[in-house]
DNA sequence: AATGAATGAGATTTCATTCAT
DNA sequence: CATGAATGAAATCTCATTCAT
């Protein structure tokens, strides 16, 4: 009979996870069991199935946690200034979280959950959320930048919005089997790329 | 069935390997039991056990046979004309095989060694190859078009082979979360990129 | 269940080791399947695989029981009495066991022990140990009975520990062997030889 | 269709449990797999199946080979001489055969069979055989001693043969745990018993 | 709410044996 | 008689989950 404020609650939830992914990003999500969360929590099993109903469920909070904060990436990156310069931002966001060390570990379990999206359906739902949900909020600061002249009439913005997700996804990749990977020689790929869509009069990139 | 022929062998290690791809494709690495490629290949598992001494060997054997394709698959671009071009036909290739249905099973299983590669010494070596290969080929494709002046002098060839194919597997993750997806609107833009990087006297691309 | 004693522990893993006994005398170590012990057990596997973490560490901590009982045996035998006649209580003691129905199971499984202590460095080890160690006591105590005349000075005490532990176990051998076995006959026999050794002043057996 | 000399088929037979001897010697009954006894042989399963029709028909093949030959080392032995310095004779074979390092390998198998003599019938009664046979020659022969005055009127001459042994067994297991080993010291005491034994009339022991 | 011993289905792998060639 | 690929029952061990305390 506990009574205990939500705010514990939470924490503990949060600090499951975290123990989660630290084991995810060492082992993988197939190689961890139970008792490796359960020892990098410090908990015991029957404290995390108060909390979590089965593994799959640590699993898709997980996912749903990134889906969150990739969401509040592009859309921090796309609010921040004018629509003319958001795919910019947008740009650098990106290239600024492969540049964080601190990411790396929960990116590492990113590749992971686009492996389990392939037979989960509850992880496919939010891993494709995860994508949607940006290329979604891209595309229409793509749209609005079109639309003010900063984008090239002729060109199709959600590609645009795809192919630098893609790009970014395909980097995160790299930098795990590249020891040497950094991510400055891409910045100006993606700028040429920028460049070669923006619109006549009004440049696709503010400096 | 003694003293059989080596095409024999070969035959059916093949086969073997099959099934485990339809299996690993549908199922996922880890939820795919040896039993389940037993039945797909209507062997025993002592068979299977015979060609392979463990599962891991099994996906190490179906990664290195992606190696080997994606190998090929760009060697052969870059061969199949001048170097000036070499690049636009590799965007090519990538481009048509994410249009083959055929493969799509296969690219699957792909997702799933990116993931396996995180905790598997023996899979990451193999990812790793399948990724610096291509990218070696590519890379001394572009310096060969350097030189050749089909790609400006400024450009870091080694950064663009990178991006080409992070594209690429960033392609391929969203040909699984979009149904509609469709790579026609991506050759566009990397030809976009393709320009952007073009040398003076020569063009980068053919047509 | 949680949060038992130490003594709860302690007992269930001793019930385990009996359930392997029973089985190990049964059917021998390599006929003896986990699902044998866990039906003898009333337990399940996983419980099983709580407290030893495979069926060699089952083996080796019967092994190390068995040794840890023979050398209590000895030494016990030992303290009973004055170094003059501690040989001849080892006699006893060694053909009380023989007598000893209750702990026939045991010296069955004793007999598979010395052939897998062929195979398991493990095993080897422990049951190098269990006869070490008795040899030890009682060359120390055939000493001390040298030195007060009780034993021959040209005697080799060594040896003679040796040899008695050897008839003993040659003798838990043909127990095995013939059903009509007894063991008093051999009371003699070693007698004799005790007497053979015996120093001129004092008997080597007091009766 | 084959017509092979039955020396042919015997010599095979032979080369099979030499090469299983070589591998049960080194791995033990149960960690030898057909496998094994394959590669050692040169031969296929099919052909080592076309002369035993089992692993266990092997085994007893062995435990057979064995028992002939440990009735033979008896029966020698006691043939050689008199009767009355027969006991002499049969400890000399005895230690002779500790000493012999060619068939040390053998008697590690002797050890695995006493082992598997517990859970196989046909085992059992090949080494109870080989532990009643020597007994009955033993026995007979001290009975002649003792007829002669060679051994004491008193003596049990069974349990003498049987004592004996029991010593050698027991031997033969301290040999595998004690690299140390030698067997001369156990000579000393044998002959101490034999002394303990002998009739008034004529010495048990012939110099 | 927390504990952690227990569960038991199921995973991977082994291996004696067979039989088509 | 020989070959050796194939068989498949069975062995060991794992691990997500439960539930009495």
């Amino acid at each position: 009979m506990p009574k205990v404020s939500q705010q514990y609650l939470d924490g503990r939830r949060s600090e499951i996870l975290d123990a989660a992914i630290a084991c995810f990003s060492r082992d993988g999500l197939h190689r961890t069991t139970m008792k490796d969360i359960v020892r990098e929590s410090q908990l015991s099993p029957g404290a995390i199935y108060n909390y979590f109903k089965s593994k799959e469920e640590i699993i898709e909070a997980i996912a749903e946690r990134r889906q969150e904060k990739e969401g509040e990436l592009i859309f921090e990156a796309i609010q921040r200034g004018p629509a003319a310069s958001a795919l910019t931002r947008v740009r650098d966001a990106f290239l600024d979280e492969l540049g964080n060390p601190k990411e790396r570990l929960r990116r590492r379990v990113s590749v992971q959950l686009w492996a389990e999206a392939q037979r989960s359906t509850g992880v496919r739902k939010i891993v494709r959320r995860s994508f949607e949900e940006p290329r979604k909020l891209l595309t229409e600061a793509l749209l609005d930048a079109q639309k003010s002249g900063a984008i090239a009439r002729w060109a199709d913005v959600d590609a645009i919005a795809c192919f630098v997700i893609a790009a970014f996804h395909g980097l995160v990749l790299q930098q795990e089997w590249d020891s040497d990977f950094s991510p400055e020689p891409h910045k100006l790929l993606l700028d040429l790329l920028l460049k070669a869509v923006a619109g006549k009069h009004q440049p696709a990139m503010a400096e």
